[in-house]
DNA sequence: GTGAAAGCGCTAACAC
DNA sequence: GTGTTAGCGCTTTCAC
């Protein structure tokens, strides 16, 4: 428990508090014999500035609150999605003297907005990152942008306004894993679709269409289910794809638990992975990793974009830098074992 | 952005900044009219105390720390086991006004230690939670504890002085699950052991064993092989298990990833399950349900527990609650589909 | 480059 | 029951 406060490093170091208040933000305008002097002060009285006061004096909280959905809400195991927005986030939180104040939400909850509000009023973070889906559902959006506190949203921008947002290029990178699976060999690739709340999730099946575009290939609606995002729909839609007469030979998901319903189908129906049927997932989550055959997916660099965001948040309220437009970052096609050439 | 302050507050409501204080602070010696005055004041003011001017004058900081293992640093997926640990914290934190800060920690590294007591020093918390496995490795409990800083352990306890600690039955309930497995009529039950350096997986061992004991069945070096917790160990140890000459009709395994390591090799096998093998796990991860067949194994209220160690954290800052001894949590037997009456 | 004074918005200790 | 007076430990003016 540090016990030296800013007066005690003064006297030690022959200075006044506000140069050594100077040396702890890295402020200009110290002589650098005298920060030198300052700095072994601080060491040698294990000084610690006292948030709290610093904050108080500032107005600045030193705080970000990243707020994503509720995994405790439903079945949906979403724990290394939120798992991987919060590393990113406490890497830049960490480096640059930030803490991080975590909030999963129900935004099925009718009290939501609310919710959201009090919260943020009362910890009054200087920023915050809102994580999809949340960021496309207008009434916590417009809850957040009503406390007046910076917003980065990490979903495909609207544009609207003052805050940034940052999203993957679902769109291009699923046509690319639907031409990936064209280029070897197959002309009949189904596609899952997700949940419609979640709007990148949409994106990817225009990426499916651009694809199948792009490859040559005609669309079919015999070759496109509708599912809701778990794996329990992932079987349903494998069933419905599966037992037509003129079955896929791929089946591209909107999300890898969805892919694994197919597989875990394929397997009690005896279809053979990837000899008969190419399997792709998306967003690479630890589950595409586990089942069996590996799951050929689409990885997210969503820990870089949470780190991004939230350092954008930080840049804003230390140097002012502007907070809007939107930033696009690349996902990346992990090809594993669930996918090979087309049967003969 | 409420910009009220509580002299605001007091004018509007005729009284002293005190009262006004002693409203917020939910302390006695206030009649209840005045309090109603205060209260409608607040509501109409739309004020919010300022966090950072009542750490400052109470010398508390109003956080709590949760820290735990860093699962970016390995392969193992313990993303459920964190997010369940940080669902309880923040339950406790929000109902008491607190907030909520998290730290991954790898404790592998050799800095460990001087990083750990650095954000304690930094962000100052009013108790730190610390989670299995870290809460067996004497060198961040020690680091921990030279901060002064009031901790909680989640971890079977060794009652060493001042802080609490709160477990699990993991030895009582891996012999009931032992015991279980018996009274489908297996006598061969193997075993796969986990990683050392977690306590509360070395005792689902020493469970194992009592259930033996209790089931007069007896022990047997060759039903026993040792992994490191991940699903590849489980693998291993399942191939050398099930290529024994006298198979067991039952593997349980000291958590789930190991097991569903057992169901991927008894699938590579041929060897049907639970017809053939009954398979149970350790921890009801998503995972478990995930598997086919959806894993039978032991539930951990682990977010309950999580909430236990805050509120307790809380209320020992607040009231001067003891915090110390040992609390057992007891887990439950989810009979899932991996499980069945040994074979003929 | 450096320093002195004046708060930031609240709680603590005591008086009334 | 309620109010008064001092700070909490820092940053912010602005003067030098």
């Amino acid at each position: 428990m540090p016990k030296a406060k800013i007066d005690d490093v003064a006297r030690l170091a022959g200075v006044s508090i506000k140069t050594v208040s100077r040396v702890i933000n890295d402020e200009p305008n110290v002589r650098e014999g005298t920060r030198a002097k300052v700095r072994n002060a601080i060491a040698e009285l294990n000084y610690r500035p006292n948030l709290s006061a610093r904050n108080l004096a500032s107005h600045h909280s030193h705080l970000i609150a990243l707020i994503y959905d509720d995994p405790s809400a439903y079945e949906v195991p979403s724990a290394g999605y939120i798992i991987r927005l919060q590393e990113g986030a406490l890497r830049a939180c960490g480096i640059l003297g930030y803490e991080l104040l975590i909030h999963p939400c129900r935004y099925r909850d009718a009290t939501v907005a609310d919710e959201v509000k009090a919260l943020i009023e009362h910890a009054r973070p200087d920023g915050i990152v809102l994580a999809a889906p949340l960021s496309n559902m207008p009434k916590i959006v417009r809850a957040l942008e009503a406390t007046g506190t910076p917003l980065v949203m990490m979903s495909p921008g609207k544009q609207n306004g003052s805050h940034l947002s940052i999203a993957t290029n679902d769109r291009e990178i699923s046509a690319k894993m639907t031409c990936y699976l064209a280029s070897l060999g197959h002309d009949k690739i189904a596609f899952i679709k997700g949940d419609p709340d979640h709007k990148a999730v949409g994106n990817r099946y225009l990426g499916y269409l651009d694809g199948l575009d792009q490859s040559g290939l005609k669309f079919s609606e015999h070759l496109v289910a509708e599912g809701d995002n778990s794996i329990g729909s992932g079987e349903t839609c494998a069933e419905k794809l599966l037992h037509e007469e003129d079955r896929p030979t791929a089946i591209f998901a909107a999300n890898d638990d969805m892919a694994a319903g197919v597989i875990r189908v394929a397997d009690r129906l005896g279809i053979r992975i990837p000899q008969e049927l190419s399997v792709a997932g998306c967003d690479d989550i630890a589950l595409a990793r586990q089942v069996f055959p590996a799951l050929t997916t689409i990885g997210q660099p969503l820990s870089a974009m949470a780190e991004r965001a939230t350092s954008a948040l930080i840049d804003h309220t230390r140097a002012g830098k502007p907070l809007s437009g939107a930033e696009i970052v690349s996902g990346a096609i992990h090809v594993r074992d669930s996918t090979g050439p087309a049967p003969a």
